[in-house]
This record gives C-alpha cells, structure tokens and sequence, in this order.
DNA sequence: GGGGTAACCTGATTTTTATCATTTTTTTTG
DNA sequence: CAAAAAAAATGATAAAAATCAGGTTACCCC
C-alpha cells in the first residue's frame, strides 16, 4: 500500500508533538495550528526551500531529517544542522524579516507539516508562552552555533570528526535498532560538509576510526562502536 | 580632570540610543530602564562576565568596543564578535536561561550601563515592540553565525582575513579620524583569534597585504587602503 | 627617560589538509 | 537482474597552515 500524498494530521495527536516547540500551547490554540497547517509527504533529496528566497511560512517535521545547509563559494554545502522529529524549519528567515539564509532538504522520505506565515506570526503574538519558548530556543541554538565556530576554529578535522560523529549519535538515536544500536546513515559527502572538510580526508579518518575501534562501519552506515574513546579523541573538557 | 567612575546618563538623552534596540521603546519605558540602570566607566581589559557564570541582566554599551569571546581548548580565545555604541551584551545566556556561554572584555576605556534582569524581563513583557525587536535582532544574528561558520570551514584563511578587515572597517568607521581613513585598532593576537589562526600566520599575511598595497600599517594600527581589492581576494560574490 | 614587559616579527621545519587522478564498490533504476 | 550512475576508496603530490625558536621593537609604568 502506498502512502497518501497529504495525510491528514492532527497537531493534538501529533507524536511529535512532546519534542515540538508547539507543546506549549493549549488545546485550542492547537487546533488553530492544526486547522491553518497542511501536511505532506517528502521523498528523499526534496527541496523545503531555496537559499535567498522569501519565507511564506514555517514548515514543522511530524516524521523524517531535514539537512539545513548554506551554499558557500563555487557551490559547496555547509551542512549547519540536522533537524528531525519535531523540528521547526524556516522560522528565522520569517522572524528576521528577511530572505531564507539556508536550504533545506529532505535526507530520508519525511512527512513534514507547513504553517502559512499569518498563522504562525498570530499564534506566536497570542500565545506569550509560545513566544518565549521560540526566543529560549533560539538564543541556546546562538550558544551551540558560538559553540559550532569555535570548533571550526580551533581543531582539527579528527577532533571535529569525533564531536560530529558524537553529536549525530543523538540525531540518529531516536530510530533504534533491532539490536539497540545507533546507525549513523549520510553519506561521506554529506558528513565532510557537516565537518568543512574535504571528502577524502574524512574517509581517510573514518579509517583510523575504523581501525581503533572506535567505530564500524556497514557499506555507507556509521556504527559508534566507543563513544568514550571518541570523547577522549575531541579532548571535551 | 579625571572622569567620575559611575556617571548618570539617561537613556532618553543617551548618544547611542538610536543604535541600541531600545529605541523602539516609548519614553516612558525609557524612564522606567533609566530608573532601573546603572552606569560604569571601564578601563581597558576589564572583564564584564566571564563564561560558565550566571547573568544578573544586560549590558548596554554607551561608549566603547567590547570583545565577546568563548574559551577554546587550553584556554585559546575564540572572539565571536566586537560589540560596540548601542549595543546590548548578556541578553542572549538570559533569555536561554542558561548561564554565559562567553565572556566580555573591554577593549578601550568604555562607558557600558547595567540593567538588572528584572527590569530587563519586565520590559520586554510590557513591550511587545521591544520583544520584536531583540526576536528580530537575535534571528538575524543567526543568520549572520551561519555565514561565519561557513566562511570558517570552507575559506582560507587569506580569504577570512580579508573578509575580517572588511567588517572591522565598519566596526571602527564609527570613530572617524581627523582625515577621514579608518583605523582599526587591534593587538595582532586578537585579531588572529578573530579569523582563527595562529598569530604568526596573521602576521604574515598582514605584510603580504601590505605588500599588494591592499592595506598599510602604522605600529599596531591598520588602514584599509583599498576595500575593492580585499572584496577581490576575498572572492565574495 | 629608562627598565621591563608585552607585543610583534622572522626563518626554519613539520604537520595537516586539500587536490587530482584513478579504481573499486555500492546503490539505484529501468 | 543487469546496466548505469553515484558513492566510496586509494595513492601520489602539492599547498596551506601550525609550530618552534629566537630576535626585535614598541609601549607602559615608575
């Protein structure tokens, strides 16, 4: 059986509802969302939306990763996160007032929700509670990105590799395996311009990795096989 | 004749209100702030907050550069930004409601006022117009981390130290000089934990600049000499 | 104005990382 | 299931940048 295009979901039923930014508001601004919003199901490699154009609205992840990436010089993606179950996307562009800074992306099949601007900015001016959970949330995403560049920055790729691959262990934890163990599934692409490296370099690594058992690998899936060996790898302090 | 250590300035009078975030308020709530503040003449190299510490309110920069930075591993600077007239400092790690996630630090004698986070909080509570502003400004500098980040993992660093002169030429173009050029005023260290690199590196591409005509130097001080040839080499599009 | 400290500069060397060219493997798709 | 395409891997080489060690200059404070 094949999947409806539009599935009809309801943002009280929602079971992404907990990690949602939304779960602050009351049933009946729920509803309000839910009645504005429309629902659709991605295939994988599907563009949200394109660097430099306007924001029309929010679009909210019921199930599936989005990258979020910038396109830098001579068109080189610089993945900036990973957004998953849900995850709000395209709000800052909306609330900056200015054309979207990133692309996003669909890495897997996603059903994702879209909220038209209006809806999102009156819900946002009538719920104070909803209010101050995006401002809360977008000042500790300020701390992590401070975080992000001083990385960048200061180490080297093998040290980047390791927080990567450490913090992608969270992202990717939430689809459990039979056996309980974490897969990492991006490719070697995808996972330089996560790091800002190139390509060859990283493999060469997730060799080393390999071969200090700190990881194993399954045709393109990542397995974290030691994390404190990682942790111990990054120097985290 | 030396200068009081804790003059009164009102905000309503305040010279670099129509820089600060506060000049959407109304001159009532400005009364309010100016009631709730205090103000503090720093020397040079004084430290206003220091990572890991809890945030007791915001800082508002009447007079003065400030440098806002994060500790790296063994303790290397990584400068996230040079904050300067109107500009507010501490408001992020408080709306996170976490504790500061960098640390400020005076770079010339500055003039900076205090606001207590009630006050603060309140404010922002009674001022949706205020409540938007810092949204949009917060969201905007989101947007600007996000090109820092990709700047850093995918230029090099003749491309970053280019790229840096340029935005410093605006950070400093506020003082403007008897003839007219900008200055930029920063000790060699600080500016290679600006671009991140290694100040030996800095220096070396500080004469290969010179030496192209692109800026000149006079002790620690540097003029950009020509900002369409930095924009070139910086390959920005 | 002189002493001391901090900042700045230089050269040599090593390490890290990118680039290029090519082969092999995996994945996708008709 | 086989062909085609995409992704992954490998080796050689070059470039970029860090590190180390030592020297010089500028600037601050008494």
């Amino acid at each position: 059986m094949r999947k409806p295009l539009r599935p009809s979901i309801a943002c009280q039923t929602c079971r992404s509802l907990g990690a949602s930014s939304f779960s602050s508001l009351c049933s009946h601004q729920l509803t309000a969302i839910s009645k504005g919003k429309s629902c659709t199901v991605y295939k994988k490699g599907q563009i949200l939306f394109h660097e430099g154009t306007r924001p029309l609205g929010v679009f909210c992840i019921n199930q599936g990763k989005v990258k979020v990436y910038k396109l830098g010089y001579e068109g080189k993606e610089q993945i900036i996160s990973i957004v998953h179950n849900g995850g709000l996307l395209g709000y800052k562009a909306l609330l900056a007032e200015e054309s979207y800074g990133v692309s996003a992306e669909t890495l897997e099949e996603c059903t994702i929700c879209f909220l038209p601007k209006s809806t999102f900015l009156q819900t946002l001016q009538e719920s104070s509670q909803l209010n101050q959970q995006i401002m809360k949330q977008v000042c500790q995403e300020l701390g992590l990105m401070t975080e992000n560049i001083t990385n960048q920055a200061q180490r080297s790729v093998r040290e980047r590799l390791a927080i990567t691959l450490l913090k992608l262990k969270d992202t990717y934890g939430l689809d459990t395996h039979d056996n309980g163990s974490i897969e990492i599934n991006l490719t070697r692409d995808d996972l330089a311009n996560i790091i800002g490296t190139a390509t060859e370099t990283l493999i060469r690594l997730l060799h080393e990795f390999k071969s200090d058992q700190l990881i194993s690998t399954q045709g393109r899936k990542i397995r974290i096989e030691d994390p404190a060996g990682l942790v111990r790898l990054a120097n985290l302090y």
